[in-house]
RNA sequence: CGGGGUGUAGCGCAGUGGGAGCGCGCCUGUUUUGGGAACAGGAGGUCGCGAGUUCGACCCUCGCCACCCCGACCA
């Protein structure tokens, strides 16, 4: 790959519409270019190093036993209405339709097609497991496409997706999945964490996402300082220091004018959150419901629709509230019928509490869980707070933002039952299948493995998955002898197998080496004027180090140098 | 979908009711060559699109579109 041919040119100047480190940096090395919002094309450097990340997830999958297929992008829309899905991804669902005037919809993932090719192929328990894997361009008309390559509506996708006749069968493929995806992350060179994660509404009992920690990601991360404990802030659970308080100064009603939010209420009556009680109303597929949390801690919404069971919330507006009856600001338990009241296990405490009296501008002081008011469903529905204490060993939680890599499932017979994939056992009965999915974002890996690999010069690739090993920066190129010592070196790495670049472009010896930064090759061969003058020698640079660090080697000692960059 | 912002040369940006500009990049030539060289000459524009106001609109008004950011959303 010769500089000088290469197309896709670095910019000078920063991307004004890239803000983030790797949305920037792809754009201004010359990686990829924007289509359209959310759809990108990827230059001979992206592509190169995106086959990079494919070839290891291929390797890593094939050894772990899938076998890989390729599915249909247009898919029948009548096979997304039978699952459901139609209307579960809504607005996200590229839809379109064909010449006969047919539904078609552009697949955003492949359960769909896949149980029903399965379904055709497989009617006994003899053939099973099977594990079949795709790498293929998804679709999914994404609300707010943002960060580059982090969020996109159209990119590529490893989706693996497993058959199994037992829940123990599908428990091993399923450990092996995760094992495969710790390989693949870590042959990439990064540092990749799996947590625990919602399986969402398409059920399920194991979920676990892979996340690459930095602080631009999307996602919120609990990990534990003390242990592994790691999950989704969605999933995630703690244990909540209990306050111990002896004061019984018995129910009283307040008179507390606009004094409506918890942080007012500590100011006014000189007392901690944790020992006021906050009333946050839902409305839950339509019906109002009341979730009652100590006054310090914030609802954990997924938790909350999970124990619903509910297919939308949220928060009740002012206007939902007075035609229950409630008073904004001032909302308790105290007295309240007719409402469906939740709460979190934070509010059975043995602490007297301040808490709404239902009347405008009032509010209780001294009420008691047990004596006053009484919650009967107490559930976890939390969100996890840095500095809680890990369930798993009692150590300080932190909260980490990360970006979702990977994620596997385990779906149980969702889709086998509702597109009939069913197998005879060795009982003669007929079972639906049981199955796992298994997903890593291609170009994801990509763009977060920028995110977290770069400084203030450029990318710093992990070798893995860079787009070369090595990058040779020739100078002074219209001097004979160094034009030619370049060029021998550059055909001879080919030669011995090295994933090499050339910069043999006529350009001043400044603008080479800042391109060299901005592109993150690990490597950097520096052949001048003057290292030919120093006794024949190339000066080899890791583009991890600082500029100074330079390693002299014989241009004729080959052997050494492939040492050196590899 | 709610809130905010931007749209002028390949990229980054300035601009005024009456001549469409600057920096970088690009082309030609000369001189340069170890951290984004110098000089000289040059090419490149539907000022996002459409209506309106005006003698005259890149500029004012209205509508539309696109893109970015925050939020909602993210099986």
């Amino acid at each position: 790959m010769r500089i000088s041919q290469l197309f896709g040119k670095t910019l000078r100047e920063d991307p004004a519409d890239a803000d983030t480190s790797s949305h920037r940096l792809l754009i201004k090395a010359g990686f990829i270019n924007q289509l359209v919002s959310g759809v990108y094309s990827y230059l001979p450097l992206a592509l190169r190093s995106l086959k990079k990340i494919e070839t290891i997830i291929r390797e890593e999958m094939n050894l772990a036993g899938a076998q890989e297929i390729l599915l249909p992008t247009l898919q029948p829309e009548e096979i997304w209405k039978r699952s459901g899905r139609s209307v579960a991804f809504g607005e996200t669902l590229f839809k379109l339709k064909d010449r006969r005037d047919r539904d078609l919809v552009l697949g955003p993932t492949h359960e769909e097609v896949i149980t029903e090719l399965v379904k055709g192929h497989i009617r006994s328990y003899r053939d099973l497991p099977v594990n079949l894997y795709q790498i293929q361009t998804k679709l999914r008309d994404e609300a707010r496409p943002r960060a580059g390559l982090i969020r996109v509506r159209e990119f590529a996708m490893k989706d693996a997706y497993s058959f199994h006749s037992t829940q123990e069968d599908l428990d091993k493929t399923y450990d092996g999945m995760v094992s495969a995806y710790q390989s693949i992350f870590s042959r990439c060179g990064l540092d990749v964490r799996a947590v625990d994660a919602d399986s969402g509404a398409i059920g399920g009992k194991d979920s676990q996402e892979f996340i690459l920690l930095t602080d631009t990601g999307e996602d919120e991360i609990v990990l534990c300082g003390s242990c592994d404990y790691a999950a989704n802030m969605e999933k995630a659970q703690s244990n909540i220091e209990r306050v111990i308080d002896d004061t019984k100064g018995g129910l009283k009603e307040v008179y507390t004018p606009g004094i409506k939010t918890i942080d007012a209420l500590s100011k006014e009556f000189h007392v901690p959150q944790t020992k006021i009680l906050k009333s946050v109303a839902y409305v839950a597929d339509g019906a109002l419901v009341l979730v009652m949390i100590r006054g310090d801690l914030d609802v954990n919404e997924t938790k909350l629709v999970n124990y619903l069971g509910a297919q939308n919330i949220h928060i009740a507006t002012d206007v939902e509230l007075r035609e229950e009856g409630l008073i904004p600001g001032f909302i308790s338990p105290l007295g309240l019928e007719g409402v469906r009241v939740v709460g979190d296990h934070s509010v059975v405490s043995e602490v007297d509490v301040i808490v709404g009296a239902n009347r405008e501008d009032y509010h209780y002081t001294g009420a008691r869980h047990g004596f006053d008011f009484t919650i009967a469903e107490s559930i976890d529905l939390n969100r996890v707070q840095e500095g809680h204490e890990c369930v798993e060993c009692g150590g300080k939680l932190t909260i980490n933002k990360g970006v979702e890599v990977g994620h596997v499932f385990k779906l149980g017979t969702k889709f086998s039952e509702t597109f009939g994939a069913t197998f005879l056992d060795s009982d003669g009965t007929e079972k639906p299948m049981v199955m796992g999915c298994y997903g890593i974002g291609v170009g994801r890996i990509l763009g977060a493995a920028v995110e977290s690999n770069h400084d203030d010069k450029g990318i710093v690739f992990p070798k893995a998955i860079s787009p070369a090993q090595v990058i040779i920066v020739a100078l002074n190129t219209d001097d004979a002898t160094v034009d030619a010592a370049a060029n021998l070196l550059y055909e001879t790495l080919i030669g011995q197998g090295i994933e090499v670049i050339i910069d043999d472009r006529d350009e001043s010896p400044g603008v080479k080496f800042a391109d060299a930064d901005l592109i993150g090759i690990p490597f950097r061969a520096t052949i001048s004027a003057r290292s030919i003058k120093n006794g024949n020698t190339v000066e080899i640079k890791n583009r991890m180090d600082g500029n100074d660090q330079l390693i002299h080697l014989p241009l004729d000692d080959v052997g050494k140098i492939i040492e050196a960059v590899t």
